[in-house]
DNA sequence: AACGGCTGGTTAAGCGGTTCACTGATGCGG
DNA sequence: CCGCATCAGTGAACCGCTTAACCAGCCGTT
């Protein structure tokens, strides 16, 4: 009752047409009914300017043509990017995508998860996130989830689209080892309650196998508080020689405490990102980083998602996406 | 019928408790029923793990608790930010941000806000966006209408939240005069289809005050883009002594066009930007920008549009924001 | 004693679609 | 010419919640 504002309904459009809600419902939607009323009940529908009403659709039919997306940590510029690419390319085929931020906080993760599937959205699409905990089961048996990720995550999902977080670790770690640097610090996005993440064993492992030293320092991607804990990496003593951040986001923290320690990027200390964020090539020097494609990140997260919903079974329900390093200025030789 | 999921019903509790599903109902919102049912009702849905269906409280009362929200162009990583820290805002209010982007298209709008509409969302938040074309009206009439932008809009809303454009504008051009610049290049967002926005009046107007040469160029926000046509910009004869951007990813491109004419940012061109976007601090030489208090814009915005859901009458209906310069090291003196 | 006014609750009518089960024609092979 | 499947279309039961309207007590007035 709170807004009387009349749209055009359904009932309206079967009195114009004179046939009853069930064809024209049907008419509408192409299914079932002789060409020539669909096309009277199409044209009486525009007449009317008839558009059908999402919410009591949702109510009866249980689908509501919105995919709900959980972002990690929006306050990381790349997953800013990747968000906005997967709500184009949702939109593009005619679904919404409802956006929710855990910033950062694992706890946070599995309540909005829980919210979004509240919501009936038709599925989830959760990105850098952590579906390790108990309780994504109880989701993943409620609608299709979809995941974007470092790792292969061993819970039942409706499709993965997986960066292959070890080559790009190792890639970066083995280029690193190959410019002369031994005394590495690796900036982590902060995820307090999960101590044992793939990537963190992935650069221990890559770190034995090279003999260098990888040390691990967890750090929140906002830049302010970024910047202060590559303060205190640059601060320490000895100063590693090169550090290795685990976003561009962190990386930028890195270059705002370097310039203010008056370390030149690239000539002091090393600097390696992990995501090509655009504006990472602006950066003075420009921002040696490990491209994952996120275009076509974004595309496949929409493809597999719609593919769950529509119920259709896809060719490949998980897409690798193999690192590249953009090798530009800010990592050189010791 | 799709997703045969038992969730439990209104009914199931009104069963349990032994009352009327209309006691029930109102019992948990806390409406109209003795304290003592309250308790026993909130018990028995804690119990059987009720919580209210929202699809069908929608039908039913025609509030979602959604704020559909509508990006003007969310390649600008500024509206991102924005767009970021509104959906958080909101997110603390229990409402869901339905964010939705144009694109930078302004025919896209309002077909966008359409689509918002017919999705019940409980309110519209529209940032950067330009609500002058006819049809807005038609939406401001069903739903409430915040408008987050550059200009005070003669349409209908329930509140603005407005950049002093002029403000900030009339003090960009004042700083580079001062500085000695009388050749400027302003790039401007592009937006085809209005080409008499307030801003390029501004422009006009302090350029003719301040007896200096203006030349407005529209831009898209890409990166990649806006560096194609900054570079044209800089190849130009004679080149500007400054170039002002009317948002900070325009000037990233700018700072990657420069790099690779091997001019100097601050030395052979000055740039000045509009947003004061983090990363912007941490370019070489820093972005000499416009702050306009992003964390306050959000706040703002989302605390008039829940008052407009709720009714409340606020006291200040438009809130003006001031700009501060963020005088860095991009712009110097000729 | 009759009356009016709470209080705590019930009944039932929606909200605007979808979909199952069913009916009346029509077409068609045998 | 009959039985049977097929096609178009109808009726009505939902989906799960909100809310206007009504009702039965109970208490304090005049």
């Amino acid at each position: 009752m709170a807004r009387p504002n009349k749209r055009t309904t359904l009932r309206e459009v079967a009195e114009a047409t004179g046939l009853s809600t069930a064809a024209v419902s049907y008419a509408l939607r192409g299914k079932h009914v002789s060409k020539e009323t669909e096309q009277r009940v199409r044209q009486a529908a525009a007449d009317l300017g008839y558009e059908a009403d999402p919410i009591a659709r949702a109510l009866a039919s249980g689908r509501t043509s919105m995919v709900g997306v959980l972002a990690g940590d929006l306050q990381d510029l790349w997953q800013q990017q990747l968000m906005a690419a997967i709500g184009r390319e949702l939109l593009a085929g005619d679904r919404y995508a409802l956006i929710l931020d855990a910033g950062g906080d694992p706890d946070r993760e599995l309540v909005l998860a829980k919210q979004l599937r509240d919501q009936r959205v038709d599925a989830l699409l959760v990105s850098p996130v952590n579906p390790g905990a108990d309780g994504w089961e109880a989701i993943a048996e409620a609608l299709p989830v979809v995941a974007v990720g470092d790792s292969l995550s061993r819970a039942r999902t409706a499709g993965q689209v997986i960066f292959d977080n070890r080559a790009g670790i190792d890639a970066v770690l083995d280029y690193l080892h190959g410019l002369g640097h031994r005394r590495v610090t690796v900036l982590t996005p902060t995820r307090p309650s999960t101590p044992d993440r793939p990537a963190d064993v992935y650069v221990r492992e890559a770190a034995g196998r090279l003999g260098l030293r990888a040390e691990l320092v967890p750090c929140p991607q906002e830049l302010g508080e970024a910047t202060a804990v590559a303060r205190r990496v640059l601060d320490s003593e000895p100063r590693p020689t090169a550090v290795f951040c685990f976003s561009d986001s962190l990386a930028y923290g890195v270059y705002a405490a370097a310039a203010e320690a008056a370390l030149g990027v690239g000539r002091d200390v090393s600097v390696v990102g992990f995501d090509d964020h655009p504006v990472s090539r602006v950066l003075t020097p420009p921002l040696t980083t490990v491209d994952w494609g996120l275009a076509a990140i974004a595309a496949e997260a929409a493809r597999l998602t719609v593919a769950a919903i529509e119920g259709k079974r896809v060719r490949k329900k998980r897409v690798l996406c193999a690192p590249t390093m953009s090798e530009r200025g800010s990592a050189v030789g010791v």
